[in-house]
DNA sequence: AAGAATGTCAACCGCGTAAGA
DNA sequence: CTCTTACGCGGTTGACATTCT
């Protein structure tokens, strides 16, 4: 019974590469492909790995086109709303974006992405419900373009359906008890619009949204942006006005203080 | 400063399926 | 047509890094 191992386990070395393994990897590989045939490979390129090890490590480290890490906020956009519409379809998502594998696709939505999401769906809600402040208060700057912002605040409400919109009344709060950038504490009119596209290559937005002492430390990979986002966020999901006072052109700023009373 | 908790990501596992004998 | 084999994929694990207490 039981499907036939590829390799012989105990034949076989398990575990990270080293980076001699890597050289003679890659070196078998460019000069002579795969060979069609990554079982009987490694033995061909001096290795004691399994095929499957082989193939793994090439395709998702050792490939000339490889990116990693970084992800920006048009994929970001990508990777959600094709996650939406197909699911766990790594390899299908990740063939839309190039340089990409699927694992470190899948590894960025696991570990990142649906964090975020769920952050602000979950930010969201709690604002209504009073929950304690250990809550995240918001997630990392998804979207520094209109269109990805979009896409991830309509996404972050459709793909957690449990987590409610709240409502939101009309109180008094002074900027510090928002999620607002540098930018728009010193002069939020001037400062609005382009920032956030600035502030996604790392330049000086983003510096300044950090520098900000309510602003999350976790900028990301992707750089600055969460006003982008959280305007874009709030006005995507619906939101009614918090605060005359921070209704900035384009939406709304979210209170970070989850125990604020908005309802 | 140290230990615990959490995050990240490379690598492995096993199943489904395509291709070839 | 059936069986075998290898590939490709998605889920999961574990080691290491980082952050928190």
């Amino acid at each position: 019974m039981g499907r036939t191992p590829c390799c012989e386990r105990a034949a076989v070395k398990r575990g990270p590469w080293s980076p001699e393994e890597d050289e003679a990897l890659r070196s078998y590989v460019q000069r002579h492909g795969s060979g069609g045939n990554w079982i009987s490979m490694p033995k061909k390129a001096g290795l004691k790995r399994c095929g499957k090890s082989c193939r793994l490590r090439w395709l998702n480290y050792l490939r000339p086109d490889i990116r990693h890490g970084g992800f920006t906020d048009e994929e970001d956009a990508v990777i959600i709303s094709l996650y939406s519409q197909l699911g766990s379809k790594w390899s299908l998502i990740a063939s839309q974006l190039e340089g990409r594998t699927d694992n470190d696709v899948k590894n960025y939505w696991n570990t990142k992405l649906k964090k975020r999401l769920l952050a602000a769906a979950a930010t969201a809600g709690n604002v209504s419900t009073r929950s304690p402040p250990s809550v995240p208060r918001l997630p990392a700057a998804p979207a520094s373009t209109p269109a990805a912002a979009a896409t991830f605040a309509t996404h972050a409400s459709s793909l957690f359906p449990s987590l409610a919109i709240p409502t939101v009344k009309t109180e008094m709060y002074t900027c510090d008890d928002f999620l607002v950038p540098a930018a728009f504490r010193d002069d939020p009119f001037a400062a609005a619009g382009g920032s956030a596209d600035a502030a996604a290559d790392g330049s000086t937005s983003a510096s300044a949204a950090s520098s900000a002492s309510n602003w999350s430390a976790d900028n990301g990979a992707v750089g600055g942006g969460e006003g982008s986002f959280l305007l874009d966020f709030c006005a995507g999901s619906g939101l009614g006005a918090a605060d005359d006072h921070l209704q900035l052109p384009g939406g709304y700023y979210y209170p970070l203080d989850p125990s604020l009373s908005l309802v």
